[in-house]
DNA sequence: TTGACGAGTGAAATCGATTTCTGCCAGGGT
DNA sequence: ACCCTGGCAGAAATCGATTTCACTCGTCAA
């Protein structure tokens, strides 16, 4: 690997010299010329390394996920990698695993290697962004926001989502509508719930032991789906608050030979990989590499000293 | 972020004994305690990029896949993270949507960032790994082998798998039994295509015009199926080479209403997500994780001095 | 004619950790 | 008493880029 000063020497010119050709400050052509020639001959290029402790900041942001395994975070990953790479930068993605330590890792990993912003779903509300925020580095929530925290956000309206969904089934006929939604402390989770809430109350009132909390994984679910169908007096529809937890609870009423519509399903986010046309099933579409794209672009404005307030961006969900 | 010139200062030692107690050297116990503690209270991390530049490496490895939106690599990659994780190596990312410059530059980031290895599922047979190798950094190839470039690499039996799955399909009794691969150059689509030739010709001739090259996505799969329909002889029954090509050929099928078991199909890996019972479907299970969970132990060791010869571990498909 | 200004350039400092290189001191052998 | 060895610790060099500082020339205006 070449470095600045084999170039500076082949081209007979000081390292200074060679550093201004390459970030483009006036250097006369003659010499411009001698370096470019002596670099493409060495093959030279920068190390990022030396350049980043110099700096101290680099052209790479993280975008750190809770699972890498759903399609809908892959899908908006795509969105941030091609807004990212289109201005230079590199993406690195980390994925949490919906574990706080190994997100809180990875955010140190992001400020310690000089980042220049981070992109988080948070795998919970609580999560601590000071390091980030102390050290001035921009942080973009997506779907989930931390709490504590005045800092941008991309979201999608999970309330009005929620609200939706269950209106829908209610339409359909159905009474009994249980939800299964994520874990208590993920503000995702409980906006969705408090939408099949909204919905419910409109018709009655709400019956909480309908109501399930699962971990937004395929496993969870399914087991909510189990329970529900246990109960003494099960639903009669189900609304599943995302994509993996819809596909675990549609695999249990398919072993239980209750598919829609015998048994109604509402699932919030597109159904990932369905081959088969969602037979009655009722899906809210999330436009995930929109939010990605979103995310992404804001995150690029505070990079390049956008120092307005904090902007939370709702998108809508393309289903009325 | 605190420097280790602000620990050695607080702590009354100078710099290069603050480094020693860091990296466990011979240090009097009175000074260690003295280092640690004013790290603590400054809470201080040693910055990567500074032990990166001197050390011309670091603890992270790249793992460049070329569909993050595939869950067969995702799953790879979930394999690779842990081992990673426990031996104290980052892992970072690199999604090169099946694109030979975009990998080459993925390639280059490796090696500028001192990265101390790659494991790569290559986007095409020809891939330049010489900047690597020069390098000494060690390449651990998966799913797919690059040509002309002796390294390790983590398989699993394409040929063998594609004899199986058509096989199968020969067994319940179709004789038209078409193929959907991957692309002309990519090793891992030519095998599997090959395995279903094997297969075929125990039975008779085999005709060519069955076999149709796509690009291992939905679309890829969902295109082809379509042309193979659209045939004046179309075929009794499919083997497609991938997960993502067996949901697109699914989805035609489901359309035009010749689901199995009306048309035999059966797929090279699992199909992601699948709700319902895979009716009638011939899945020959890949083991995604386990390929990851080798390719990165066989990095480790590398990455840990072990220069015996290449080795290629092919894993068995868990199908007979 | 002189002073000011600006463009062009190299020397040297800087980013923060690691690693020689050296020197100091204590203990053991002769 | 003297030399040698070995443990400990600080000063300084190193990794490779960027940037400040200082200096040299011209050029232009007063």
């Amino acid at each position: 690997m070449a470095t600045i000063y084999e170039v500076a020497s082949m081209a007979g010119v000081s390292p200074s010299t060679v550093s201004r050709v390459l970030n483009g400050q006036n250097v006369s052509a003659e010499k411009a010329k001698r370096v470019r020639e002596a670099a493409k001959a060495l093959s030279f290029t920068p190390s990022r390394i030396a350049r980043t402790l110099r700096l101290q900041t680099s052209e790479v942001i993280a975008l750190v996920i809770p699972d890498i395994e759903n399609p809908f975070f892959t899908a908006m990953a795509r969105g941030v990698e091609d807004v990212a790479q289109a201005a230079g930068y590199s993406v690195v993605l980390c994925n949490s695993d919906e574990d706080h330590a190994k997100e809180a890792r990875y955010l140190d990993i992001a400020i310690e290697a000089k980042m220049a912003g981070v992109i988080l779903a948070a795998a919970g509300d609580n999560c601590d962004l000071s390091g980030l925020i102390e050290r001035n580095r921009p942080v973009v929530a997506v779907d989930r926001s931390p709490h504590g925290f005045d800092i941008d956000a991309v979201m999608v309206d999970n309330r009005a989502g929620g609200r939706t969904a269950t209106a829908a089934l209610q339409s359909q006929g159905f009474s009994r509508i249980a939800c299964i939604t994520g874990p208590r402390d993920v503000e995702t989770a409980v906006h969705r719930a408090d939408g099949w809430r909204d919905a419910a109350r409109t018709t009655g009132r709400v019956d909480e032991r309908y109501l399930k909390y699962a971990d937004f994984r395929v496993d969870g679910g399914n087991k909510a789906m189990r329970e529900l169908l246990d109960m003494p007096e099960p639903p009669d529809a189900v609304f599943v608050a995302n994509n993996l937890m819809g596909v675990g609870a549609l695999q249990v009423l398919a072993q239980s030979g209750q598919l829609p519509p015998a048994l109604g399903v509402a699932v919030f986010g597109d159904l990932p990989f369905a081959p088969i046309a969602p037979m009655a099933i009722t899906v809210i579409p999330l436009p995930a590499r929109r939010l990605g794209v979103t995310a992404a672009n804001l995150l690029l404005d505070r990079i390049n000293g956008d120092d307005q307030p904090p902007r939370t961006i709702v998108l809508r969900n393309q289903a009325a």
